[in-house]
DNA sequence: ATGTACTTTGACACCGGTGTCATAATGTCG
DNA sequence: CGACATTATGACACCGGTGTCAAAGTACAT
């Protein structure tokens, strides 16, 4: 079986090259009989245009890189259910490139990432949506890209995010309405400007609701499972032992949890657990976790298709947004 | 700023553009002053070669692609990680596509995706490592691809596997080796091979053991949480109450697990609970879930090293193999 | 010095499309 | 019916690499 190209369409069909291409890219100034004919052809011989040859005369390849670098698994696959979601609805590819912050190599990598598979644009999840050399970098190399969750001021890129802050600041107030006023926090991980927001908006509801912040209640986690294992240690064996504890996410939240019942305390009972994200596990356990919703699919896909627009047309007016994020109440939160 | 193509540098270092292909592809008959120069000028240009022309050149793209339809997160994220420890070893990049197994569409957007994005080989995950039609559609397409967990019998693909039934079976023995008799069982997604073998593990396992098989006792899943939901209910409503059940996978098991708590059920005191996979949930809640590890990022890793070694060299032994599945005991399980 | 074998090098076509521009065909109007 | 504008079409270069093959250069034996 010969391979089909342009050129035996244009001889099946009897007509040039570049007819068959206008065809292809529904070009105007092709007679609709000349039209009619060569989508026969298409469809006689199954025609289907080299992707790779295209890509190098247009100097494009439908693909759309996604930089991650995320304990979280479940928040990985949430960005890129929605990352897909609009690749797909482009006709757009994802290429999915974990690789770490951290070190001299960042750029290195991500520059070899960018020459052995000459991407269309990149999405940026944190911390990459907050590394400032990233994002210098990627400017110098003309590369388009989006930024997910990011906190960084920068009028020319195109950032979708959630409101951090005022989530924590709410689930908080949830807490102290519920009448606690010993509230542990477990931070995230540093490079992740959210670990701040989250931290502040924690820290401003117990201020303007007149409650003492008393640093000994704070632990600092990385949003691993594991991290809040280790810090719901500490926090567990605070004496007074606090009547809440608000870990930055849904992973930490869920280790709090499982330390507690394994030490007999019964939530929300003995002491209320919140988390961060609504991450499936915060349904999945008993009891289910308060916490804040949080859209990572939407952020995704909203970033990922004003990334395509602004790929496809790069006059396109630069979008930012934030989403709003939300509490979610269940069994883990009770009264005092 | 110019772009470096390989005629620049070819023109700057006063030698043919073959001549730098040469050195850019390490083939011999360079003579050493010649290399070093070239490579002098890579380096004093920053030259880097573009891979959508190369790809043209020599019908390569460097990307493989995974396919995969599967309600259970944490899978596909262990199958993208050995999946991406492979590709990066040997300087693939990875493409995600989830698509739908049901419907005449699967081969039409598995076609698409193939036009869309030069693809040099296919991962297949588990359903679609059980569809005979997929496989022949990728055979007549002459798409290299990989089988992971697959229970199809074909000495012509690559296929790497774990012992499922073997898995199944030790667990219920397990089980039974702690008292049990009354062993409700979840079942799987019917579309997956593993679904059959890990519950003709464990038939076998009640078989040899002497203890009769109740249908009543089974109830059938799709590996979703959701579906470990129902059938929880299913199955704790049973009386007598079975003392111990077994799901298809962790998430299931979880839901299991939910439930009773809910119904303050003491686990493993009043009913014992296991799982397969190992799945991260296994180990994040309490108690934490006795199940079978599978190796599933080594599966993955195995499978598309392979199917690289495949595509780069088509002479390749096709390579099969099967590995161990492992009993892992937590706190989920107790005597009778 | 000559013949032979091997290494090094470059000219050129090619991969399968797209962009530019000249030319041919057709339409419009006075 | 001629002058001119507009539409349809194709020739050809080009994107940035790789494959083929012939020619030039070098080494060594005779």
């Amino acid at each position: 079986m010969k391979k089909v190209t342009i050129n035996s369409v244009a001889e099946y069909a009897g007509v040039s090259k570049k007819t068959v291409s206008r065809v292809l890219n529904n070009e105007p100034n092709v007679s609709p009989a000349t039209r009619e004919k060569v989508l026969q052809v298409f469809k006689e011989l199954d025609y289907k245009p080299n992707p790779i040859a295209r890509g190098l005369a247009r100097n494009k390849s439908f693909i759309i890189g996604c930089l991650y670098d995320n304990p979280s698994k479940s928040y990985i696959t949430r960005v890129q259910s929605g990352a897909l979601e609009a690749c797909h609805k482009f006709n757009y590819n994802l290429l999915i490139h974990p690789c770490e912050l951290r070190g001299e190599e960042l750029i290195h990598n991500v520059d070899q990432l960018l020459t052995t598979s000459r991407l269309d644009g990149l999405v940026l999840t944190p911390p990459f949506s907050d590394s400032q050399e990233l994002i210098d970098f990627l400017k110098t190399q003309n590369v388009p890209f989006a930024r997910v969750a990011s906190a960084l001021e920068d009028e020319s890129s195109i950032s979708v995010s959630s409101n951090d802050e005022q989530g924590a600041y709410e689930l908080t107030e949830h807490l102290i309405s519920l009448g606690h006023k010993d509230i542990a926090f477990i931070k995230g991980h540093r490079d992740h400007s959210a670990t701040e927001k989250r931290f502040s908006g924690y820290q401003n509801a117990l201020l303007n609701h007149g409650i003492e912040f008393k640093e000994s209640l704070v632990a600092q986690g990385n949003f691993s499972y594991h991290s809040g294992a280790d810090s719901a240690k500490e926090i567990l064996d605070i004496e007074p032992m606090p009547t809440a504890v608000f870990a930055s996410n849904d992973y930490m939240a869920a280790a709090v949890l499982k330390l507690a019942t394994q030490r007999k305390l019964r939530v929300p009972e003995d002491i209320s657990i919140a988390g961060f994200d609504n991450a499936p596990i915060a349904r999945h356990i008993w009891p289910g976790l308060t916490t804040i919703a949080q859209p990572v699919e939407e952020m995704t896909r909203q970033a990922v298709e004003q990334l395509i627009l602004q790929i496809s047309d790069p006059s396109t007016e630069v979008y930012q947004k934030v989403l709003e994020a939300k509490l979610i109440t269940r069994e883990s939160t009770a009264a005092k």
